[in-house]
RNA sequence: GGAGAGGUGUCCGAGUUGGCCGAAGGAGCACGAUUGGAAAUCGUGUAGACGGGGUAACUCGUCUCGAGGGUUCGAAUCCCUCUCUCUCCGCCA
């Protein structure tokens, strides 16, 4: 959520920089209107308040004298009506402001390329070798079937389709990557390891930004105000909602690994096949809270954090920038790392890090306190993928496929795998 | 799932014949005094949100005693709904 009273002082220049979003944003330009309709009633019901607090007073003082105060409780009679035909119109008005709020993304960072489409997001880094395979590289999904290690048939007969079973050496690789992951970060990177629940009510999907806008995209459970996380950030990054932190707390980072579920609506037809775009999946998230000046340098930490895990896996990858057009709805500024999948020739999203700066704080009423005598303000809230652990399967599938169909373990993972050099 | 108890400021904790309660008292914390220094002691201070005024320090007002409604001239105190915590029973991993 934008800050309203910068909104109402730069209105047309923020207006302007959420054009270059390139989505619609009409709703913003009811934001003056509402908004100043808001102030007037507050300070309409205010003065009548005041009133009847004075009377209140005086009521009191008579009654306690025994004297008579028929006159004053009668003309409050009209007042408190007034009040509360007034209260009336400033929660449905609030009301108004607050959706309309709600759904306004946030302001691209100066540093973000201006772009139309994802065409226009921009190279930022390279890293490693491109593979050169002696023959046809096959797709991880034929190989992870003829390895049995994935099974979407299966899951296909139990679930529908965009489920996967991880069977034998494929579940285990899975747990070792998750592992893998989590140690990384909390032994080598200072994260904080979390578990968090699954399942989370309204008002943190609201806090991270998931609602109300994108309602469509989430799995809700029947007959309960609860859905299913689309990501750990959710959960985490709730965790500290509607507290004031200590300065010294600051930066707080979390590393936690859960299960993701995106019902993909409006994806029909992409990305069918294989493991890259699945109902249910699983993902180690990157979460930090900092202090408002250090959020830029702590996304390049946050994001340099996240491309040590395809180093150290040795699969290659480029860092994007992600332009104005690309940026998703509570980022300012986003990097995707994207990691080269060998069987269609092309780099795919397994990691995408934001700086929300204070779109998620204010959502969620995350704050600190630089000390004791100063004035709360909201954090900065940082999150990143390290990573996204099918997509990661995938690419190791790929990248580490051998002409005679086995698959070499990347060495990191070996001590995870119980030595094994080879899926085989 | 059934029965009961309870949610008050940073924490503990008073406050149920509605008015003098934004809230006693204590602890903690901050600042000051005292001290060679510390402890102890004493003094002062110690929430947030929103709206108005001011360049600002600041100031005026409204609201907040789990959340949201209601009754009333007036509610922490009465009524309703929801929510969370605890205890017992049931059920389960």
């Amino acid at each position: 959520m934008l800050d309203p009273r910068r909104l109402r002082q730069d209105f047309s220049a923020i207006k302007q920089r959420l054009q270059y979003r390139g989505e619609d944003i009409s709703e913003l330009d009811r934001f003056p209107e509402v908004d100043e309709k808001r102030r007037a009633i507050i300070q309409e019901a205010e003065a009548l308040k005041k009133k009847r607090n004075e009377v209140s007073q005086q009521i009191s003082v008579l009654k306690r004298e025994k004297k008579d105060a028929d006159h004053l409780i009668q003309e409050m009679k009209h007042v408190s009506e007034s009040i509360k035909t007034l209260d009336q119109e400033l929660r449905e008005t609030e009301n108004t402001l607050q959706n309309i709020l709600l759904r306004i993304p946030n302001i691209p960072h100066e540093s973000v390329p201006i772009g139309e489409s994802e065409e226009d997001n921009v190279l930022h880094k390279t890293w490693g070798d491109i593979p050169e395979f002696g023959f046809e590289p096959k797709p991880h999904w034929e190989l992870g079937a003829a390895l049995g290690l994935l099974d979407f048939e299966a899951a296909g007969k139990v679930a529908g389709s965009r489920f996967v079973f991880h069977k034998g050496l494929g579940a285990k690789l899975e747990r070792a990557l998750i592992n893998f992951m989590l140690d990384l970060h909390t032994s080598e990177h200072g994260y904080v390891e979390m578990l968090p629940p699954y399942l989370v009510h309204e008002d943190s999907m609201t806090g991270t930004g998931q609602l109300p806008k994108f309602a469509e995209d989430v799995f809700k459970i029947e007959d309960s105000h609860l859905f299913l996380i689309p990501t750990a950030e959710v959960p985490v990054t709730n965790y500290h909602r509607e507290e004031i932190l200590e300065a010294d707390q600051l930066p707080l980072a979390y590393a936690a690994y859960s299960s993701c579920f995106r019902s993909e609506a409006g994806a029909a037809g992409r990305d069918t096949r294989g493991l890259i775009r699945q109902h249910q999946f699983n993902k180690v998230e990157l979460v930090r809270f900092v202090k408002p000046e250090e959020s830029y340098e702590q996304l390049e930490q946050l994001t340099s954090q996240a491309e040590k895990v395809l180093q150290l896996l040795n699969l290659p990858y480029r860092v994007m920038s992600m332009c104005t057009a690309d940026l998703g709805f509570a980022a300012a500024k986003k990097y995707d790392l994207e990691v080269w999948l060998p069987s269609s020739q092309t780099y795919r999203e397994i990691s995408s890090c934001s700086n929300f700066e204070d779109f998620q704080a204010r959502r969620a009423n995350i704050r600190f306190r630089r000390d004791k005598k100063s004035k709360p303000e909201f954090v900065h809230t940082l999150n990143g993928s390290g990573l996204a652990i099918g997509r990661t399967v995938a690419a190791i599938l790929e990248n580490y496929q051998q002409a005679d169909g086995r698959i070499r373990l990347p060495e990191v993972l070996r001590p995870y795998m119980q030595g094994k050099e080879y899926v085989e």
